[in-house]
DNA sequence: AAACAATACGAACGGTCGTGCTATCTTCGA
DNA sequence: TCGAAGATAGCACGACCGTTCGTATTGTTT
């Protein structure tokens, strides 16, 4: 895209950090990024990075934009090139039981922990990560329409896709608080339930 | 307990203290507790506030206590005056949307909050955040397995509870990260399906 | 009455934080 | 070729952090 060169070297450096930073908060949250700790891993200087961001709530800003591209990309991507309707929402739930579970993010779920940590405070960094939480959440929910319209399930579109989104997040919590995988087992149990076949 | 007048008078400042942590913690996180702004906002000494806990980790420690204290005051012990198996559960599941959505803690559910932020750190207060949520899913799942012992409910009890710990934590993440109430009431008629009797 | 223990304070410590200035180097456009 | 623009580094700042120390006050124990 940026056929000027200067930029092109800032836009790899860029990429650079906010590769790490999604990492960092996915573990220690948004408020555990540090400018220096990034730059010290990242061997750079830490007025550098700062330069490359103006401040630390635009870092945090373009931190949950990258980590919303990768979220789309493993999860809401893929997903839309199976057929509408049930089968769509069944690789919904499994490519984001995927996503938790192979911890694209060192600490899970990138939007489940960021969420958490932003969600009673005021401010532009919880307004992003509740839109980007949202988006998801209407994404379920129209493809749970889609699938009842098509006539492949027969419930309460709005009460599956709030399910089904809950019990993948408590997965994904009860398994990194406790180290272990079988929240997904007992989860994938619970989906399977309720998206079985009704003709 | 102590009959010592200068521990009680610590203990009185202890709890002071503590009262405030467990409600800065749930907006903040365990992070976000200062020793200088608990003792700003209370109008003591930082140091006094250090020496009353020992540690910043202590602190910390002591927080998750006293808020498992309070859960359980709302959640737990008003649900065994219920008699057991189906009623219990159903009981568990009302007082915990109740003490999500009353907020006593203004950030929400204090376990969601900080249980997400430590889930993927070890230490001490990982431990303690992943014991207290650990105790409280034990609490459900046995509630359930006597249920269908009882013969009120034929489910897999495990499955169950599961769901329904996830459609509480749901309701809460999804209710305080938009402001609005809307997600207990989906929630409650998610609840009610799996509760609905089954003769 | 004397020795001890716990609370509470104020001042100071070394450290890290985000941010602002300034300078150097590379790359672009005229 | 020259000056503007962007990336990057070095340095310093004020603020806040957790922690330590010395000390006064209050209560208990002997």
């Amino acid at each position: 895209m940026p056929v000027d060169g200067r930029v092109a070297r800032g836009d790899v450096t860029r990429k650079l950090v906010l590769r790490r930073a999604v990492d960092v908060a996915s573990v220690d949250g948004l408020d555990g990024l540090s400018l220096g700790r990034l730059a010290t891993e990242l061997e750079l200087s830490k007025s550098g990075v700062f330069a490359l961001f103006g401040s630390k709530e635009d870092l945090q800003l373009a931190t949950v934009e990258a980590a919303f591209e990768i979220f789309r990309s493993h999860v809401v991507t893929p997903s839309l090139d199976v057929a509408p309707g049930l089968p769509r929402l069944r690789a919904i739930c499994e490519n984001w039981l995927v996503y938790s579970e192979k911890r694209v993010f060192p600490g899970g779920c990138f939007f489940f922990n960021v969420g958490a940590e932003f969600d009673a405070r005021p401010g532009r960094v919880h307004d992003a990560v509740a839109s980007a939480s949202g988006s998801f959440a209407t994404f379920i929910r129209s493809t749970a329409a889609e699938a009842v319209n098509l006539g492949h399930l027969d419930v309460d579109a709005e009460v599956l896709a709030f399910e089904l989104h809950a019990l993948g997040r408590a997965a994904n919590a009860d398994s990194v608080l406790t180290g272990t995988t079988t929240p997904y087992a007992v989860a994938r149990r619970a989906i399977q339930a309720h998206l079985a076949e009704k003709p």
